[in-house]
DNA sequence: ACTTACGTTTACGTTAACGTCAGTTTTATG
DNA sequence: CATAAAACTGACGTTAACGTAAACGTAAGT
């Protein structure tokens, strides 16, 4: 008698409107990126609604991520083979190696480039305030409050 | 009887295309970018070419940067004001001066994320180096050169 | 002055990434 | 079982961000 298997995963299952209200989209564009191709929801039958994995939240996490950093759907879609291959299956694998090298070299540049723009902002705010300090003794009371507070944040951006 | 004045500023200016040439775009997206109000670059007469100078070039270099990080135009739109606005008029200076810095604090939380993404595209590629280094036995000796160099490499990506 | 390359305006075309119905079918619940 | 809530499948609509073509003016070299 083959008992039910107590050791089935309990990897957690979701709807589409559970992963659209988590993520802050529609269903719509769920299905849309399924339409892409970058998600392949279980489904009972071919008719019945769509059961979403981890893997699947997963994917949807990385591509919503993506898009905010500027990747189209089309770009991404790259980003994605690379968490689809098989590495026992040694033919393409060094292309895709060289890829996620090539990825991890364009986040670094990525990060470089923020940085630069933090400095950017930082400085342009640093000069702001200046320019508001020199000129606060006509100030209100509140006026000026306002402004050694936004010092004190500024300052405090300033360190890291 | 009025001299010339030598004291003229050298400021050099560009054409569209040469702003075009250099940021890879077309003079087509530089003339709907004016369209919205983010560029306004001189005329002799009003039909005549567009001359830009270094503050439009510093502009459209903002709004292409701002691009490649997922903003939309109207959202750059809100950023472009920040570079805008007269400190000396003191009304609006509070929001504006709250606005920079949330906006430090928006590219400081960009920052972050780019590395937890980072971590785990590395994570990904060591597991995956791993399985490769793992089967090399039967490979050729090509194979296995491909595979000491991606570790070398990946090895000092995982450092900084 | 002539040509040639570049610039300008106007206006319609295009593509990605969904939004928005409408009509139908599943799934959950009293 | 009934019925309401949620999902499904087309199919067409929309918006941002340009592309593209036509028709014309202008600046620069020969």
């Amino acid at each position: 008698m083959p008992l039910p298997d107590a050791n089935e995963k309990p990897s957690l299952t979701f709807t589409i409107s559970e992963l659209a209200d988590e993520f802050g989209i529609t269903p719509r564009a769920i299905r849309y990126y399924e339409e892409c191709g970058f998600l392949s929801p279980r489904r009972k039958t071919p008719t019945s609604q769509r059961v979403y994995d981890e893997r699947d939240r997963a994917r949807l996490k990385l591509i919503l991520r993506g898009k905010r950093f500027g990747y189209s759907l089309a770009e991404l879609g790259d980003i994605l083979k690379l968490y689809e291959i098989d590495p026992t299956q040694g033919k393409q694998i060094r292309r895709t190696l060289e890829y996620g090298i090539r990825h991890i070299q364009e986040i670094d540049e990525k990060i470089e480039e923020l940085q630069e723009i933090r400095e950017e902002m930082l400085e342009f705010a640093r000069s702001f305030l200046e320019i508001l300090e020199a000129g606060k003794d006509g100030k209100s009371r509140e006026m000026r409050d306002e402004i050694s507070g936004a010092r004190i944040i500024i300052d405090r951006l300033g360190e890291s």
